[in-house]
DNA sequence: GTTTTGTTTGACACCGGTGTCAAATTGTGT
DNA sequence: ACACAATTTGACACCGGTGTCAAACAAAAC
């Protein structure tokens, strides 16, 4: 019931081990004789190359992490989707490792955790994609990465969505309902998707000639109750708002929750809306007009991506040498959570 | 920079190879002076053990992976959560693997993903904890494996909660806001805890001498549209139910959403709760009475038990010959879905 | 036909650990 | 003191692959 290693299909073809060894690694200079012979060996023993041997030898196990902080559930649950699909399609196991962005021995985590695993890359999803350190201690080490989210300080490949169009798209949606008192809930700042975002907002208040009021502006940190505590701030003002654009979905609810605390009606008093299309938007009542983030797409490239660079690195080459960075686009969708201004 | 090796340790030392194994492996029989002279080598290499190296000489290779079908995201971080920490506590990498649970090549998917990582232990979580096939193939290939959930067809060992004891208290409380037309939405059909659960919320009636009304049970499959659906059934009724019980709290939100978007002021005219306490039930509007599952702790305990079975069992005993089965409680959490009826 | 070059193949050591078994050391009984 | 058992240690093969290098062979150049 074992299964076959390379000596069995050696003895089998009647070959060295080396030249099956050869034969499973597409290498060149091997007759085609051998190889046919070789690779029916393989069929007709059942062979499966085992993968531990392989990095031994290698010294690249070709295993990958995800390295999540502790985000959405869903916004991690689609990203994760993605990488998972990517990652099984190239035959390849996913680790999870889940830290604390804060925590100050995350470093030392990181390293222990890449000791007890040998995992040789990792996808780091956002916002732990933007932590320096982080990055250094990967270099340093020469493992591999993939960054969920946008440039940062030209660090490592990235796979992301265009936020500068995103959120200029959402707002320009708003101003074409009518609204001009449009509040604004930040993302965390300590991440660069977040300066983007508020970027593209303001652009397209610019663009159509929209005075930007500062104190229409609030902080946030990208989590539900920073969504709240934020819509409680521009829900004081007045005259109130008559739109509030959440830098995410994740603080959308947030925001959706507290109007419905005071009693405010959305979509007729209060517009709302946020980025990414996680699943919440559709489970809360009224659901919530946003901008869709081919989360599951982005996973599965970076995965792909980061696959195909450590198989294809036989030689150690340093971080980052060809980027190829990929940008996706979303699309604005409309539901319940925004209306025309009368 | 390349970390120290066993032969590393063994020099500094002077002494073989084997004897550094049989330190770090806290074998018997190594005198007193041996131990104290390689655990100052491996302090001063900075040695850490291979896990590769390890795992090809043993054949075992400790690495887990968390098999998931695709429930509530809120269900399935916690779960991760919780299991991420019992793995990262005893130094163990988590994979991942995604499947589907009416794939027709599951098994052979499975299969593949095993022979491609060499995991040796799985965290099944439901639904898939309880498909039989699978269980028996595990079974015949020897692999390790802790069910999230409870006891089905006495395959394997299982972390979960008393679910009967669950909608039992949930249905409890209900009767006590002195509600008597109770809807109730099943779990999904192929799973074990479904039946548990309504024999749970079938006891609380019968103690409380209120006739179940069949048409008052409706078939849900655990997820948010089949909640949405099973509402939708229940407030047709005449005369319509004053409580609905979802038997999870991802249904419970789409009961929730059903009943506001047909003008239904919840809970005023209608009560609602679920079970579980995942993330959504504070998200929503009003949020969601329900009833406390410690996901994240049942996760824990899962990864520890097995690992730790993986751990001892240097001779591959037959699956679940001593079954250490844990068994949570939960507890009510009142929120604001439910109301006194007058 | 001989030398030079290029291709194909296999022997062997090695990656970093563990299992087996025998040798060396220590302890016990008489 | 001796024979004998129990404990401690190390030599060596092995897990399942890959890298190096030289040997065997074929093709091209002289």
């Amino acid at each position: 019931m074992k299964t076959a290693t390379i000596n069995d299909v050696a003895k089998q073809a009647g070959v060295s081990k080396k030249t099956v060894s050869r034969v499973i690694n597409n290498e060149a200079n091997v007759s085609e004789e051998m190889r046919a012979k070789v690779q029916k060996a393989i069929i007709d023993t059942g062979f499966k190359r085992n993968p531990l041997g392989m990095a031994l030898a290698k010294n690249r196990s070709l295993f990958i992490a995800l390295l999540t902080d502790n985000p959405s559930p869903g916004y991690l649950m689609k990203l994760q989707k993605g990488i998972l699909q990517g990652c099984t399609e190239e035959h390849m196991g996913l680790f999870l490792y889940d830290c604390s962005y804060y925590s100050n021995s995350l470093l030392k985590e990181i390293e222990e955790f890449i000791d007890n695993t040998l995992v040789d890359g990792f996808v780091l999803a956002p916002p732990i994609c933007d932590k320096l350190e982080l990055l250094e201690m990967l270099n340093r080490k020469n493992i591999q990465y993939i960054r969920i989210g946008p440039s940062y300080k030209n660090q490592g490949e990235f796979v992301g969505l265009n936020y500068h169009k995103a959120s200029y798209d959402v707002a320009s949606y708003l101003i074409r309902l009518n609204h001009k008192r449009i509040g604004y809930v930040k993302g965390h700042p300590d991440e660069e998707s977040s300066f983007i975002k508020e970027a593209g907002f303001k652009q397209a208040l610019t663009d159509n000639k929209i005075e930007l009021e500062d104190n229409l502006m609030a902080q946030g940190y990208y989590t539900y109750q920073s969504g709240k505590d934020a819509a409680a701030l521009l829900l004081n003002k007045t005259p109130r708002p008559t739109a509030i654009f959440a830098s995410n979905d994740e603080m959308a609810a947030g925001v959706l929750y507290e109007a419905q605390s005071r009693g405010i009606k959305v979509p007729q008093e209060l517009s709302i809306c946020g980025i990414d299309d996680i699943s919440i938007t559709t489970k809360v009542f009224p659901n919530i007009t946003t901008y869709r983030h081919p989360l599951v797409n982005i996973g599965y490239r970076a995965a792909v991506l980061l696959i195909n660079r450590l198989k294809n690195k036989q030689n150690s080459a340093p971080q980052g040498d060809s980027k190829n960075n990929e940008i996706f686009d979303g699309e604005l969708v409309i539901r319940d959570s925004t209306a025309q201004l009368k």
